[in-house]
DNA sequence: TTTTTAGTTCTGCAAGTGGAGAACTAAAAA
DNA sequence: TTTTTAGTTCTCCACTTGCAGAACTAAAAA
């Protein structure tokens, strides 16, 4: 199912995945969904292609459709679900992420609110952040949107 | 030392700092000299106003210099060390935070040499979402680079 | 020389995470 | 009705994290 560089591939951008937040098993599973051939495993091929328990598929799979970043279809006239990477929704969580950041802002706003005018040097830095901030996030937004109309 | 209203901006400032990844008394650590009116804080004055051990004090205070999001001064005659946010170093490190992003493309990039032919849909997303992220990268280095030059 | 200061490092524990394997379940097939 | 399929949930354990408190240390003060 995969070459031997597919098989090191799956471990390394695992590896990546882990780092942005994912648990071992749900890096493995969506690094595999991301790199195989086939347009979508079942069950038991993800758990066999690497060799994790069931459990351990079971929950990092429904981990990852939580997150929305794998779907599943299903065959006619079969119960089995196949699973591939929604990697088309990456403009949705991206924008997402960055429409987070705006707790960020307001919470140094509420800091800036919150400071004696003892230290204006300091003041001006956190408005000089939080403005930047802003100016990032609605910049990053409209290059999102602006990204190959469609 | 500081308002009850500063307090909890203490608290919930640090929330959102362990979110973005800092141990719980490194979050309060830097968040304290965030909303702090003092300019810097000593060792103990940190210690007393976080209600922490000198340990869990020492550590997230080393943790925080060895990130540069902290620094500290010392005084003409004392031994003692003054800690201080650096914040005006968010340019710096948002700029290594992007430029990381550089590994993720270099994957991708891999991914997609990787893969046979035989779904292009799946590989034009993903040459879609790596174009898309090298010119988010070099866009957002470019926001930085030049927010009010200086 | 002894004591104090300003921390650092060590020891031990409580809580949380992640995954294996077994037990379980609901729907479909035999 | 029994068995198989396609998972899910439960139990247990190994490992990690984060912190408190105690022991330690090196420089400065007394």
């Amino acid at each position: 199912m995969l070459t031997d560089k597919q098989k090191e591939l799956v471990e390394s951008f695992g590896v990546i995945q882990e780092q942005m937040g994912l648990s071992p098993a749900s890096a493995r599973v969506n690094s595999l969904l991301t790199i195989v051939d086939s347009s979508e495993l079942s069950f038991d091929e993800i758990k066999d292609a690497l060799n994790l328990s069931k459990s351990a598929t079971s929950n990092a799979i429904n981990y990852l459709l939580s997150l929305n970043r794998i779907g599943y279809k299903t065959k006619p006239g079969e119960r089995k679900r196949y699973f591939y990477s929604k990697l088309d929704q990456w403009k949705v969580s991206f924008k997402k992420d960055f429409l987070g950041l705006y707790n960020y802002t307001a919470m140094i706003d509420e800091i800036i609110k919150n400071r004696s005018n003892e230290n204006q040097d300091f003041n001006n830095e956190l408005k000089d952040l939080n403005e930047f901030m802003n100016y990032f996030i609605s910049e990053s937004i409209n290059l999102i949107d602006n990204w190959k109309k469609k």
